[in-house]
DNA sequence: GTGGACGCAGAATAATAATTTCATCGATCT
DNA sequence: AGATCGATGAAATTATTATTCTGCGTCCAC
């Protein structure tokens, strides 16, 4: 397997520090794999907790990871420093960029960013929209509607999820949330043809949720009407209080999310869904 | 309990300390024109370079000022500290909280709180987690890490988008931006088996972007390790440097969810994957 | 002018931290 | 099973750092 004089790099990089933050937690994730345990366990906080090392002593530092601080020092050696300071040094480093970006970064978001200018301000842009999303919806949802919504859901034995192209996803988490919280439910969002003959068991024992943005997918749309007419419960998603699905529904949530660039990121409904699921599961747990 | 006899200095109520950094500075701010000449050279400095409280030894901040040693420490004093590093400590949190702002509003919310008490609670507590987590992908990735990325997937002709379970949402989001973008792309991530037959398409000129995070859906990390022998470049998403996913990707963003009662909603991967999709497009369109 | 109080510098000291050393342990290969 | 090499942890050592102390100078009040 491995001979001795197959690979003599273990001694010539020791002599070369590293440049920057970044190279070394590259170089860390490298060998992480080649770590005797303690190492490991020191690689682990120090990718995990970077702040802990730019300020703490040695001996800190030890006590919070549980190893010797001689175990501390031979990871900074082990990984080419002369010692632990040297190894600190780029770790602070990291901080004063970091606090002198995120600022700027955060004066950014805070004017929401012009959509063209570059890949790294369609990163910020879309954050940008995505916080926005996130506070707007806070104030457009009130509990009332939210509580109702989990009553109605949870009062259904099976819940039944729509939803087309863009809104499928929520969805698609939302049944990877119930399926996770012991609840039946059935994604009625399949390209296959079979959605029909899944809905027919539907009742008014069950409930639905259906998701739908502008434009409006027909499929969602009449679904949701079919279940309506079996008196299946329905609580809906949309971003209009003119949307079809709203007029139907027993409960309608309407979240606007914020357009960056033509595109919406489905930030808030996401987390909405989420709660929702959540919600609903508590309260079925309780009853 | 305790039957020492308690240190009896253990009282301070005569040495009001400060309760944040901010206080400070005002206090420094109101006591400036009646500082002694030394005093006043640290006080400003202190304003001035609050980084290098943060960081420095005694010694190299006296001689970054120059003045003595002792003038720091008494400078410390003077403001009613123990010592320098009481001092310090108060320059040291400021710099951890400007990298993690939105922690304190999402503690107010209710941390401790037991998330099962009511409904209201639920989403407000999801939607400060789903803020959080988008200010702490901000910090997280970075505009090179970002830009590499688009690189990379750019030039594929056809992208693969791989990703199970928690993770599907996400690359199902994708698939639908990439269409409307008028991008090639491939979701090997069907329930069906026959992700194995898509792949075999894949090659160097094309790319993949992985979704995993922990804990790792064995297909996933099979099918991204299958990719890459076959030498397509891979750009993934994954929550921790020791992913498995991580450590055979060209570029690989980490974003840590923040957690609400076990459950992560996955707003800033979304957002992120939205925001690269479109950079993607944007970089595209321009070669 | 003189006495007192306060600020000051620099050395001395105490405290704490980083690093090295060394004996022991455990795995791996023969 | 025995030998070997690397990893480990505790303690010793060394370096650095914070803090205190003392004597000196300066400024103001009387």
């Amino acid at each position: 397997m491995r001979s001795s004089a197959d690979q003599p790099d273990d001694r010539t990089p020791e002599k070369a520090a590293f440049s920057g933050y970044q190279p070394l937690k590259e170089e860390i994730v490298r060998r992480q794999k080649a770590l005797p345990k303690r190492l490991f366990q020191i690689a682990a906080f120090a990718l995990d907790q970077p702040d802990e090392i730019a300020f703490g002593t040695v001996s800190s530092i030890s006590k919070s990871i549980g190893v010797p601080p001689s175990a501390v020092i031979r990871f900074a050696q082990h990984f080419g420093f002369d010692g632990f300071i040297e190894m600190q040094r780029l770790f602070r480093d990291r901080m004063r960029e970091r606090s002198s970006e995120y600022a700027e970064r955060l004066q950014t978001l805070g004017r929401g960013a012009d959509p063209l200018d570059g890949t790294g301000k369609t990163l910020e842009g879309f954050l940008a929209a995505g916080r926005q999303s996130m506070e707007s919806a806070l104030r457009s949802v009130s509990r009332e509607v939210f509580s109702s919504a989990v009553s109605v859901l949870s009062g259904g034995e099976t819940i039944y999820l729509l939803a087309r192209r863009r809104s499928f996803p929520i969805v698609g988490y939302m049944a990877y949330a119930f399926g996770k919280l012991g609840l039946r439910c059935e994604l009625a969002s399949s390209s296959m043809g079979t959605d029909g003959d899944l809905l027919q068991f539907a009742g008014p024992r069950d409930a639905a949720f259906a998701v739908s943005f502008s434009p409006y997918a027909p499929e969602t749309v009449a679904q949701a009407k079919a279940l309506r007419e079996r008196g299946v419960p329905l609580v809906s998603l949309t971003d209009s209080p003119f949307s079809p699905i709203a007029a139907i529904s027993n409960v309608w949530f309407e979240v606007v999310e914020t357009d960056y660039s033509g595109f919406r990121p489905l930030s808030a409904s996401m987390v909405l869904a989420l709660a929702l699921s959540v919600a609903v599961a508590e309260r079925k747990q309780w009853s």
